[in-house]
DNA sequence: CAAGATTGACATTTCAATCTTT
DNA sequence: AAAGATTGAAATGTCAATCTTG
């Protein structure tokens, strides 16, 4: 079945363009992907190792990516009282407002792109992905 | 329509695990993808920049990319006698012989992971995504 | 020992500038 | 000038090892 490999290219290559043409007002497309993901969070912060799951990243990565966007005030450091193993990422007051300005963006540039599908499509799509992503060990 | 940014989130999630977790024999898979599309193209060769117009990578990163698998026979270069602008990128007998194992393996993965999605489903999928690539500028 | 997080070293890819040919 | 390709410099993210805490 060489359609299962047309759909990993397709990924690969969508994701390549939007890295590089999602237009964000100074945001990089892997921040706006932490920041998004704190904000659906409850509480909105998330534990490290939960946004490495939920972005696909390393817990390497997200340590990484984190480091500057803690530095200018995008997001915070919060402990955990019960198990200091763990650190939190909070969404920090900058980092929501850097994110609506963004978020409104990408969704214009996402209703020229996608916009133009049918929304039982999009859903079957986002269905599909979503199982497959799940399918695919994190770890290890 | 935040459905369309999902759609963006899992793209980047799936993209970032594809990379680190398909097997591919020792084979990258940003490599995997040229050679894909090297053997599909018409006489297995292709312009670098019609490569990159396929991955979705930068004309830049298509010739970073190809440096070593030239270097160990994987690709091979050859002049456009009309045009001494374009070089031509060759799927080499080593690299046809790699990618033919790495695809077996690929496609046993891709069985596992999108295999059990309807098909109906996974055209939807295809089209959808291959239209909204297609409507994201590739140049400037 | 396992889980969460970080670090050093390195691989990958982009950006902006440049070169050559049309 | 525009098109195709390449290069120096830098950003981004991985891997394997390590540290700390449970």
């Amino acid at each position: 079945m060489t359609k299962n490999l047309d759909l990993f290219f397709h990924i690969a290559k969508l994701d390549a363009l939007l890295s590089r043409k999602i237009p964000l007002g100074g945001l990089g497309f892997s921040d706006f992907v932490i920041l998004s993901h704190l904000d659906r969070a409850e509480g909105k912060k998330l534990r490290r190792i939960d946004l490495a799951e939920k972005t696909g990243f390393t817990p390497s990565g997200i340590t990484r990516l984190l480091l500057p966007m803690e530095k200018i005030g995008l997001v915070g450091r919060e402990p955990n009282p019960t198990d200091a193993r763990v650190s939190y990422v909070t969404l920090a007051p900058g980092g929501a407002t850097l994110l609506a300005d963004a978020r409104e963006r990408a969704e214009f540039f996402a209703a020229e792109t996608v916009g133009v599908a049918a929304e039982s499509d999009l859903d079957r799509t986002l269905a599909l992905l979503a199982d497959a992503g799940g399918r695919i060990a994190w770890n290890a």
